[in-house]
DNA sequence: TCTTGACCCTGACGCAACGTGAGGGTGTAG
DNA sequence: CTACACCCTCACGTTGCGTCAGGGTCAAGA
């Protein structure tokens, strides 16, 4: 009625080495042992490892699984509640980073050769416009940003191109300051509101992500250091500046 | 003209620590000293490790960067796609393990007592019908199993219930044999065809992902322990084997 | 000129969750 | 009696840094 250590591995899908680990660091002790020092686990200990397997695919560390196993008490859907926002925060990060790739790979792919005004061809795709899509597709901002943005003539796309470019030369002039200046800042609240109407009333999280991607990707960083060198990295930073702001507000 | 480090750190959003080791492991070195020692890092190395720091928040492992950035001719495309496609992975795990966690939630507070006849409740209500809809809404597949699944008769339904009664009974009478031994996979296999109805024509991927649940979640493990004491490990090492087998076909 | 205080350096240990031997005992089937 | 498949306990290796420890360097102010 007892279960060896390779028993239990095969059962439960892990490695011998794991159950010893475990064993060790006292987050599963067999209840047993036979005369010749073997482990030998219960029926109960099939249980505990169970949970502690549910645990672990749930991304918990071993220490918090031993104290959630350990102390009865413990609130269980306040961990689960928590460990749901995680796990959503990451598969955001996830689909930005599938995203960045996509745009990396249409790059290389695409040829390499981008004009000072196709700096932000990328962000005028199918691609980002899917993807964007997929995220926001079903809210009120989403759709009223849509038919703003298609009632735009080639002129009024024109315009806003100039307009960035503008913002973008006003950063490049700022770049002495601190990420943090309010002219800066200003001007990245513009740059903000443009986006917005391109990028269908993109959120905080995700104008914050633009601004990562612009030190991420040569297709931007390349046109960025043609105005001034490290001027990619300066905007990101003051893109996270200004995202702390607002949403401190 | 040159950087410190902590000058390089504060721009990157590194810590001087981590310029330290990407020195120690020569993944990114500067090309000067000062007299004293100094690190002194050039423009040229400020974009080397703006390349580190993309394919590093891409998730490539350092020794990986290192060959990339090092071999010219080095495959990016191919690394590329093959990063996508772990990153895909990536996110529909998590997905799945949102989808097990709000499964989780939900039988917490809803209540702790189930019936047998209950046993496939949770995969009924709306949280997965929802979750189902947003994974494959946009599938043929879906569809067609959608409108097979509402013509069925409340006759209909207690008549698959039954049959899934009997398939895991068939399950556990065969628990002795081998996960892949054929006559589990078998049953395996009519398990999942009849989950195919009701979930909507559910991919490999998914059912093996409800074999998985099966074993971390204590509202099926209950119910499986009941009809058979470690029945739900075996029951996931069958569909895992029967996954495998028709993936290899 | 001396002293702060903010930098810089090089080791070197620690962390999570095991993988991977090394070296040696146990148990059972042929 | 001998394989061979298990079991045990050390104990070091892995990844990507964090975190001291112990000790130089440099610019500014008293």
């Amino acid at each position: 009625m007892g279960y060896t250590v390779k028993m239990v591995a095969d059962l439960a899908g892990v490695s011998v080495r794991t159950l010893h680990h475990y064993d060790a660091i006292g987050i599963l002790s067999p209840q047993e042992r036979s005369p010749a020092g073997y482990r030998v686990y219960s029926h109960a200990d099939l249980e505990r490892l169970q949970q502690v397997l549910f645990f672990r695919e749930l991304g918990f560390g071993l220490r918090e699984i031993k104290t959630i196993l350990s102390d009865p008490s413990f609130d269980r859907r306040q961990a689960l509640r928590g460990h749901r926002e995680l796990l959503c925060s990451r598969r955001e990060r996830i689909e930005r980073l599938i995203g960045a790739v996509d745009g990396t790979l249409a790059s290389l792919e695409g040829g390499s050769e981008l004009s000072e005004e196709a700096m932000f061809e990328g962000f005028d795709n199918a691609e980002y416009e899917e993807e964007a899509r997929r995220k926001w597709g079903h809210t009120a901002a989403y759709k009223e940003s849509r038919e703003r943005a298609e009632a735009y003539s080639q002129d009024d796309w024109n315009d806003i191109m100039q307009q960035q470019q503008t913002i973008l030369r006003d950063i490049a002039g700022l770049a002495d300051r601190s990420p943090d200046d309010p002219d800066v800042l200003d001007a990245v609240r513009r740059m903000h509101n443009l986006i917005n109407d391109r990028f269908y009333a993109c959120p905080l999280a995700m104008f914050r992500g633009l601004g990562d991607l612009m030190v991420e990707d040569p297709r931007f960083t390349d046109t960025f250091d043609k105005l001034r060198p490290g001027l990619a990295l300066f905007y990101r930073q003051a893109v996270h500046a200004y995202c702390d702001q607002v949403q401190g507000q």
